[in-house]
DNA sequence: TGAATTACGGACTGAATGGTCCAGAATGGC
DNA sequence: GCCATTCTGGACCATTCAGTCCGTAATTCA
């Protein structure tokens, strides 16, 4: 699992010196709404400062760059998602109704037309930052993993498990771009009622 | 169709004034092997007179602003694609096998790591930009529409038929932007093979 | 050839860019 | 209370941004 290092905790709170006045996670929430809506480029530093509430100094003192902010909100992005999507596939005994709820929550991405943060900051900029690529991978990784061992416990040989697990969350992630166009949510549902036909056909 | 309005053709060929020394259309290749490669916000306008090979009050003439550039520029491209793909419907007398091309050459999209422009401007301009997004849905409907029509000439219903046809769009678009994370070719083939779920199985 | 029209290069603009730096304030340990 | 340490606001920087404008060159038509 790659990580991301910052300098969200260069020193112990018990400490010498001033400590900080805010909290890092909230900071980073703020700058994950703001990158969220306009992307990366658009994106000044004038306007991350503001949404954070950090002045320009706390702001490097504690991310490095414009872009360690960017990797800190989207690791704390892509962290909450596993965190909220795992306990699913406990809760839930029957495996394919389990990945129904995983699938659905990946579609869902708390509405509106600005997608998926995971899926923006990927398509904006993963093709000329590596470091960004790979953490994208293992992120990806993760989640097809998790949908291909619901499918194996559903019965399905593991050949064609992982295959399907990844081809149903692609289907899922190109709804999820649509939905940046404007296509109508109904329409957008009938597309993502067809992922029973990858999740659940028979081995042919 | 929604259509884009330039000033690429402002004048009769045998009019009075010095002709212009460029071609329109070369120029806008230039500009979207640009735009594909860096995306709209991290174009710069010295860049894209560079690969246009225009000065800048040419660009301006022509084309009214970057925005317009790029707008005439997703034009062209769509346009080439409908245009690249519909002979396939045509040659191929099974409509199932002509799905698989065209789907094919969707998620090809000249190979790299650049993914397929069209979805790259959706993803970073749609949401703030209704003409572009509402041109983008447009667009989509064609392909949507060329696939369905297809799947009925297989056999489907009318019912099914357009939510499969959706569905393995989304799918296929959903591979294209997982290139862009370095996905290795293999995996993206193995998901674009389970398409065939989508497209062949019984209507149940 | 002269008039009308257009294309073009490049100087110019004001604003905004990401990032650095420093002086002073705040804090904890002793 | 004093010192070391750290935080923070804002001044400052060179660069770059998209876009405007004008003088000149090129071309066609009459």
């Amino acid at each position: 699992m790659v990580s991301i290092r910052t300098n969200v905790d260069p020193r112990q709170p018990g400490g010498p010196g001033r400590p900080r006045g805010f909290s890092p996670e909230q900071a980073l929430a703020g700058a994950l709404e703001l990158f969220w809506h306009q992307g990366y480029e658009a994106t000044s530093l004038d306007d991350l400062m503001r949404s954070m509430g950090l002045s320009k100094s706390s702001l490097y003192a504690c991310y490095g760059s414009k872009h360690g902010v960017l990797m800190a909100a989207l690791q704390q992005y892509t962290d909450d998602f596993i965190a909220s999507v795992t306990p699913l596939t406990a809760s839930e005994p029957d495996p394919l109704r389990a990945i129904d709820q995983v699938l659905e929550r990946m579609a869902d991405v708390r509405g509106g037309s600005r997608g998926c943060f995971f899926i923006n900051a990927v398509v904006e900029l993963a093709p000329h930052e590596p470091a960004l690529a790979e953490f994208a991978r293992g992120h990806l990784a993760r989640i097809e993993a998790l949908i291909a061992r619901l499918l194996r416990q559903s019965g399905l040989a593991r050949r064609p498990a992982r295959e399907r697990a990844s081809a149903a969350m692609a289907l899922v992630m190109g709804t999820v771009m649509l939905r940046k166009a404007g296509v109508p949510r109904a329409r957008l549902q009938a597309m993502l009622d067809q992922v029973q036909l990858l999740t659940r056909a028979p081995i042919d």
